[in-house]
DNA sequence: TCCCGCGATATGTCAGACAATTAAAAATTG
DNA sequence: CAATTTTTAATTGTCTGACATATCGCGGGA
């Protein structure tokens, strides 16, 4: 670990630097305790406030924990897939609020993304991927369910496609990917017709995987993508019809 | 914007959340300038080294960037797809080290991913993608190139494949996920033998994309993984063999 | 007109202090 | 001696006040 700081930039930010390179590397390992405060603060030749920004850039990364108390301290976190997606799902989600990213090329994406994980989920679904798999499928025949709960059931009905695919870095970036584009999601209204046609699909899906039959899955999830997109256009039709509603 | 503080969490950690909602929400908009630190500090009833402290928090995942002087202060980021990949980067080699994700799993999500991106490049590749295609390939028979370089120029090269997609979306998920396997890559010794199969891969890619060719295209991708992966797995070989030699 | 300096404002950093929390050591009790 | 309670020490969380530093805008002088 350097303990050398340069000028030109924040001390913070050179420390933080400096630590999570430390992580990266493997030389600070999972669970290890960092030196207390005091003891960087003087190994940096810096403030404890100063510290503590540095320590604070590193916990928003999910990167340490602390614990206050006598043997307390910063502690390399295990960073959990389920950290890093949610980290990875405000990430997604800001992109694509700040740069406009519209509904087409965000389905686009997803859609990819999912089909490049049909072939695994073909060979690998378990019996427990498919009742899951069912279990959605039926909730969202439920009657009277919101809109945004057919939704809700509609990303978790894709989730566990995913994870069909049986591989975390897949599924990872998958449900990144599907819960940023949920805000998007959520502004379709699912009539009772479009609720219909989807689970429908859903359905094929379903049964494609139980057959292990890739063709049959990549046909339902093509008919799937166009018809969100169709979905996803009336959309822009219905804002353009009336730009001052908001 | 929320000021009530609960006194159960740290309080840079409140206040951090409630900036980043405003910021996602989108009611603090792009360029716009945070209130000052004290006037912050008086608003949250806190002292300035706790705002500092949030703000720091937000600085780490590139949501503020800050200004000194008068008229100076904290400003919301447009998050560029860059900075973002950067993040996905570092969070993805995180993830793949600590979690000790081995080379197929990674290797199996690359491909797959690269696979997804192969119907749209092959319909929306322009003359430009496929220069940046032939260069890379021209760059990986140049003489005497090291492993790290030539390795090097084969992202470059992926990352230029998916660009075709023209999807700024999936080319950041994808930027990302092969950015993080550069490590496991690096360790791959790539023999004159190895170097000219592959550079006949993305041969056959690149043709296959000047001719809108699909099937072709996933042809050679499949090959480039299967032969990927057989490189990989000689990694785990070697290392079997010689356990102590680290 | 152009340049220089000055002040105002904001962030970056420091020093020292106290509060809150927690684990371990010490003292007390049965 | 064992179990329980109290004390103590270590560590993070927060506050106060101050100074250093960077930058913009304004006004005065060459």
């Amino acid at each position: 670990m350097k303990t050398e700081l340069n000028k030109t930039t924040e001390y913070s930010q050179q420390i933080a630097q400096s630590l999570r390179d430390a992580i990266i590397s493997g030389d600070l390992p999972v669970d290890e305790r960092l030196p207390s405060e005091a003891e960087l603060a003087a190994r940096f030749n810096v403030s404890r406030p100063t510290v503590r920004e540095a320590l604070k850039r590193l916990a928003a990364q999910n990167l340490i924990r602390t614990q206050r108390g006598a043997s307390g301290g910063a502690f390399v976190n295990r960073l959990s897939f389920a950290q890093a997606q949610a980290h990875l799902a405000t990430t997604a989600t800001l992109l694509l609020s700040m740069n406009a990213v519209d509904f087409e090329t965000a389905a686009e994406a997803r859609f990819a993304l999912e089909r490049a994980c049909l072939p695994l989920a073909c060979t690998r679904r378990t019996p427990s991927h498919l009742a899951s798999l069912r279990a959605e499928l039926a909730r969202q025949g439920t009657q009277g369910l919101s809109d945004e709960d057919f939704c809700a059931s509609d990303v978790a009905f894709h989730r566990a496609l995913v994870d069909a695919a049986g591989n975390p870095v897949l599924s990872w970036h998958m449900a990144g990917a599907v819960e940023a584009m949920q805000p998007l999601m959520n502004m379709i209204t699912y009539t009772a017709r479009s609720r219909a046609q989807i689970m429908a699909l859903h359905h094929a899906l379903l049964t494609a995987l139980e057959a292990n039959d890739l063709q049959a899955a990549n046909q339902a999830m093509d008919a799937l993508a166009d018809y969100t997109m169709a979905l996803g256009s009336e959309i822009r039709a219905r804002r353009a019809a009336r730009p001052a509603a908001r």
